[in-house]
DNA sequence: CGCCACAGTT
DNA sequence: AACTGTGGCG
């Protein structure tokens, strides 16, 4: 049995719009941890993985594991019926072939209930490529959707270089070419931390988080806080990764995994997701933090509308500055046509993650506060 | 070698705005003046021309003249890659067949670089239309677009008519007749001055000014002296074009040609207030200077400053305010479609100007500071 | 919470 | 080129 309590149906309807132009179908698994959803997109050449821990939920109950198989587009058009600050249930019984939907409005007495017909899809089993990557940037993630969907107008691939000059996204096309390179905020260190695959706690902020790492340079970043603490622990928790069961793919993990210890059955949080940013009032403490969980910082729209509310200007800073990590030059070549769709996710967090080795699938990484959306492309063969 | 740096990229792509579906091709005249554009619509109906004189740039530099032959579409579609406010520089080698266009945001280390391939166009030898037109109207563009959107659902064309009454938009259609009567703030006068071809100075502005000039008026540019009675001359004067060389096109009416080189000795222009932007205290030099050379006329300015003289505040007021001069009673029927296309152009400029003489194509004219775009197009033939 | 503006998509 | 949706501001 299946209960699961969201504050905002918002964040699934963007989830949902996210990742539903690359899947048609997923199996929405569940366990005591939370909801993961992997896929292949539909020409098999990209793989979303969607990780929901259950902190993220006002309520979470997952009796024993249980896949809950979705025509995409048919949730997409069952969630458009809630609003976005609707108090969302998603409930279904262990072994019933549909999934319950409950809309409550925060404010009225309005409840709306769906019923969404269940499908068995084949567990296709996806393997997650974990490396460790050889370069990480992170970037305001509507600037990257920016600049993929410019290039994406010039010709069909780009190149992405990270170099000490910084990142550098480059495509060539009949009637133009084109670059955009991102220098970068602060000098670029090594590469602070990896994806923390299966897992979420990482960097969700906003990557910057990067306690760890002791020589890393990184540094600044960072930081963040207390949070920070309180997220690793929450991380380790949920790191344990449940794909990890099928077994992985071509990559292995590094181990992140050993404080699997979650084991928390908190049941009933309230929103804590957000929490972690909120700091503004302990903000004392660090500064940096780029609050850019979830809704809070909101603001994404670097340009012109500077002039947030928050005043401080890290916040500006953290949603708008670019931190490159690097151990040793990437060069790969993708298809913009995938890395557009993936930079719709940025209506779900305003901070992305790029990880890269020359080689080797990239990984987009939008890693929010109870979650995260994450896609693995591989790179074009013959790139440079 | 040019190399033109815009404060604003934004301008350049509203100017790409309004004339991409006009014109798929055309060649960027680049000169020490600044750069110019002339091009007839694809149908061969309408004439395009625009000039943006050097002073508009933040940073301008042409060695020698070069013509960049540029496809529409693809230039809009790299300044597509642009942020409005983007620092914006042009460059091309002497001999160079790419365009290199540079984005630098204001705020951030995002630098981007595009390469536009060019292409060689037929310099269609364009002509000018020069006249000293019967009748002129200032008015705002978005009332003027607003105008001929509404009448083309109507009709195919319109009689624009101006008497002593105003101006008279009028349409016929299948199914309902229209027109629109616009009054014109003050006295209706005599024209006060043509568009000084080539040049800008002109009533950019607006229009209403009129100061006197004794009679050449000519050089400065910019002023917008306008004076009624001596505009006549003026305009002769004025009217030199250089693209005259070409050759004209069929519409010219006639005897501009003669004053090519801009005959008028006046190189110095006196007054110019204007020029914005160098230093202000030689302003003055170095504004004749542009005047100066051959083209005369070529700076200006009035812009966004707006400055003039007189105008001060009936800029303000000049934004909705109809200026209505007129010689004689002129009418004459125009194909709607076009006037929709020209009308575009009002993201550029709040104000436009209609100047007309009975069975010469009319003239539409959005002067902006550093330059203006104009249009010509003939009248219907049979019109009343 | 509602309204307005800007951007993206169709 | 127009419409819809999203984000920001009041």
């Amino acid at each position: 049995m299946l209960e699961a309590k969201l504050n905002e149906a918002g964040m699934l309807k963007k989830l949902l719009d996210a990742i539903k132009e690359l899947v048609t179908d997923a199996n929405f698994e569940c366990n005591e941890e939370g909801i993961n959803l992997q896929a292949m997109d539909n020409s098999h050449v990209a793989l979303v993985s969607v990780q929901l821990s259950q902190t993220g939920f006002k309520k979470y109950r997952c009796d024993r594991p249980m896949p809950l198989g979705v025509n995409i587009g048919s949730l997409t058009k069952v969630l458009k019926c809630a609003k976005d600050d609707d108090i969302c249930t998603l409930k279904s019984a262990d072994d019933a072939d549909i999934l319950n939907l409950v809309y409550e409005a925060k404010n009225t007495d309005r409840i709306a209930e769906y019923e969404l017909k269940l499908m068995d899809i084949d567990s296709d089993s996806l393997g997650i490529p974990d490396t460790d990557y050889e370069a990480r940037v992170v970037m305001s993630s509507s600037e990257f959707a920016r600049i993929v969907r410019d290039l994406s107008q010039l010709g069909e691939s780009v190149r992405i270089e990270v170099s000490k000059e910084g990142v550098r996204f480059a495509s060539d096309g009949e009637a133009a070419n084109g670059n955009v390179l991102l220098k970068g905020k602060g000098p670029i260190g090594k590469v602070s931390s990896g994806p923390v695959n299966n897992s979420q706690g990482e960097g969700s902020g906003d990557g910057e988080e990067e306690d760890v790492k002791p020589e890393v340079v990184e540094v600044d970043e960072g930081e963040e806080d207390e949070d920070s603490d309180k997220k690793k622990k929450a991380s380790n928790k949920t790191k344990v990764k449940k794909e990890k069961t099928d077994g992985d793919v071509d990559m292995e993990d590094g181990g992140d995994e050993e404080d699997e210890d979650d084991g928390e059955p908190e049941v009933e949080k309230d929103d804590e997701e957000e929490d972690e940013d909120e700091e503004a009032g302990d903000s004392k403490k660090r500064k940096k933090k780029a609050n850019g969980t979830s809704k809070p910082a909101k603001k994404s729209k670097t340009s012109k509308g500077k002039g947030k509310r928050k005043d401080d200007d890290e916040e500006e800073e953290a949603t708008d500055s670019v931190v490159i990590e690097m151990n040793s030059h990437v060069s790969l070549t993708f298809s913009l046509k995938y890395l557009v769709n993936f930079s719709k996710t940025a209506s779900l967090h305003n901070r992305v993650q790029l990880y890269m080795s020359n080689e080797v699938p990239l990984l987009v990484s939008y890693d929010f506060g109870p979650g995260f959306v994450r896609y693995y492309l591989a790179p074009k063969i013959g790139d440079d």
